[in-house]
DNA sequence: AGCCGATCACTACGGGCGTAGTAAATCAAC
DNA sequence: GTTGATTTACTACGCCCGTAGTGATCGGCT
């Protein structure tokens, strides 16, 4: 059971990937977590505080997330990443489109104030030398670079995606293209 | 000289930029374009009428910097290409910051409001043909899904090196090995 | 010159926002 | 079981926002 300031976070996310910037205000995360009005505002005074707040969750729950998929899947060729990937992408898109949103919301609002930046960067390093050791694990010569490539073409697609939404089946062609063509020399099959 | 309008929709353009879209207001256009309280008001009733015609306008100023650009590099050759590449994003991260910041500003947006989208689409696919006849140009043999990915992956270098910005000297590389790996066909050189 | 339509500058107002401050409730410790 | 401190629920206020409405100003047409 997530704490009541999870909650509230939870739910704030949930306004910033469905409503915008604009909506995420103390009395909208209230509302949409069935909390009585004020209580946003108990744990974070000022707005600025609650985007940083959320900033830290989303980060938490992040980690999370590579860790419990870290659990399940396990590629051990190109192909079987590029199915992986595509899995997620298509995860991200669909079901947690949410999610995916306030991602790319907080990116543009790390990208206007500089304070935000480093827990977004700290997450992103993580995520960047997990990542690489799995490339290597797989055969990669260079993972640190193809890691990067690979995490930019994703976060490209997936905005685009979100912007203005391609057929699905195309996605796993497109990805697995990309991922034979950034990472080489991974072992393909 | 750009009509009334123009100014008032670069003005946004620029708020959208550098304060985020909690701040695109009609009062902070008026402000950011030094026209007198109210200007805002008269030709974009409504908040959203104002954000559509920032996104037409958005739409118009990209068109015109391609054709811009098309008048005045031609690649012949990938590292060409990787070299007009890396000086546009260097444009893009440097002095062009906010408007790159408000284009992904208006991605988010459009991800929210699908009345958004279309205008976006239809400049996408403008640029994505106008860029696939130009890597024909240079020899690719898949042009269409070549563009699709390097644009693909531009814009998520671009989305993350404006949250989390590293040393500029590193682009140059990056886009230059990107190009040769996401465009295999195209005349090498 | 004189009118007329459109554009412009400015004001007014209701609503919702961020924020601060206060009552109530919960819990720990003794 | 009472006390005291921390967490929670709610209220109050001032500010700024989006929006509507009203004169003033300008240009084209006859």
């Amino acid at each position: 059971m997530p704490s009541r300031q999870e909650q509230l976070l939870d739910a704030a996310i949930d306004v910033l990937g469905t409503q915008g910037t604009r909506a995420l205000t103390h009395r909208a995360v209230d509302a949409a977590a069935s909390m009585p009005a004020g209580s946003a505002t108990n744990y974070f005074k000022t707005r600025d505080a609650l985007v940083s707040a959320v900033v830290a969750r989303f980060v938490a729950r992040d980690r999370a997330a590579w860790q419990a998929i870290a659990g399940f899947v396990q590629p051990t060729s190109a192909d079987g990443l590029a199915a992986a990937l595509t899995g997620y992408v298509r995860r991200a898109l669909g079901p947690e489109r949410a999610v995916t949103v306030a991602r790319y919301a907080l990116f543009v609002e790390a990208a206007l104030r500089p304070e935000l930046r480093a827990p977004l960067a700290v997450s992103a390093q993580e995520l960047r030398t997990w990542a690489s050791d799995r490339l290597r694990a797989i055969g990669s010569a260079d993972p640190d670079r193809e890691c990067a490539a690979l995490l930019d073409y994703v976060d490209g697609l997936l905005l685009h995606q979100l912007s203005f939404p391609g057929p699905p089946e195309a996605l796993e062609p497109m990805i697995t293209r990309a991922v034979h063509e950034l990472c080489p020399t991974v072992t393909s099959g």
